[in-house]
DNA sequence: ATAAAAATTAGAATTATTCTTGTTATTTGA
DNA sequence: TCAAATAACAAGAATAATTCTAATTTTTAT
């Protein structure tokens, strides 16, 4: 079984807790692996590239880190139909391209100055939550 | 096993075919139930309210015929994170609110003029083949 | 009418994700 | 500081939506 005990001080370069979740080893495992590879993978991408440093890590707890990460607003998960959750540490808004020919997923901004909520018809009363735009198509490369 | 030979005369408020799609009795009834009832369902959702008219059709050949009628694109998938996937035949370019509270789900129109490419922020050369624009959250009623 | 193609069915298989249980680590507070 | 309580983790089983396979039925074209 491999030490989970203290923090080692090369770890200090992401902060003990983040919107009050404790980042522990794994999740600050996972959260580095995100936040240094940003190509939106899924679990099983995060599980593969954490595993080098956390060799003991399993599946199951990058799921439950990426589910805690999620739930206190530090990543985001973004969804292409019903293929595997990936994962995004980019908290502005912003929706995601997929590139049909090449795979890759890149992010798409609005123009400067729209906001999603100001272009849309929302009935009276409306509070959202969560805004979900996702695109896919080619890129013509001249 | 239950015919399916001609199609009976009250059938031809669906043409026989749709897009190059040949609209036979399980397509015409799956396509039908999502017409009438427009609440977004999931497959299992249509299976069980066509099986009244169509006692032995499968679970699979709804998802078969669901799948035809979004190729030929006639009707739209919509997705919330991994749930189910639902349906809808509104081809209009619209999204889509999942109010939290009721667990219904509403079209989402854009404000009059607005067309969703205008407002992103999309790299030269970009064709878009599809687009999902997903809400959550709630409607306060006064 | 017959052969070929397409659609359907039932059930098995797949796969991403969640759950369960036992263990380990961390925090709390005496 | 130490013991108890709480939280996190690991491993593997379980779940559930969807897809696949193989056999049958229906439709189309000849």
């Amino acid at each position: 079984m491999v030490s989970n005990s203290e923090n080692s001080p090369n770890d200090e370069d992401v902060p003990h807790e983040i919107n009050g979740l404790r980042m522990t080893r794994q999740r600050r495992e996972v959260y580095k692996s995100l936040m240094e590879n940003r190509v939106h993978p899924t679990a099983h991408d995060v599980f593969l590239d954490v595993k080098d440093r956390l060799p003991q890590i399993s599946l199951a707890t990058v799921y439950n880190c990426l589910e805690a990460l999620t739930q206190h607003g530090i990543i985001r998960q973004v969804h292409f139909d019903r293929e595997s959750c990936r994962y995004c540490p980019n908290l502005l808004e912003h929706g995601h391209f997929h590139d049909q020919a090449t795979g890759k997923i890149h992010d798409i901004t609005f123009k400067p100055g729209v906001r999603l909520e100001d272009v849309l018809d929302l009935p009276p009363g409306t509070t959202v939550a969560n805004i979900e735009l996702t695109l896919r198509g080619t890129i013509a490369h001249h």
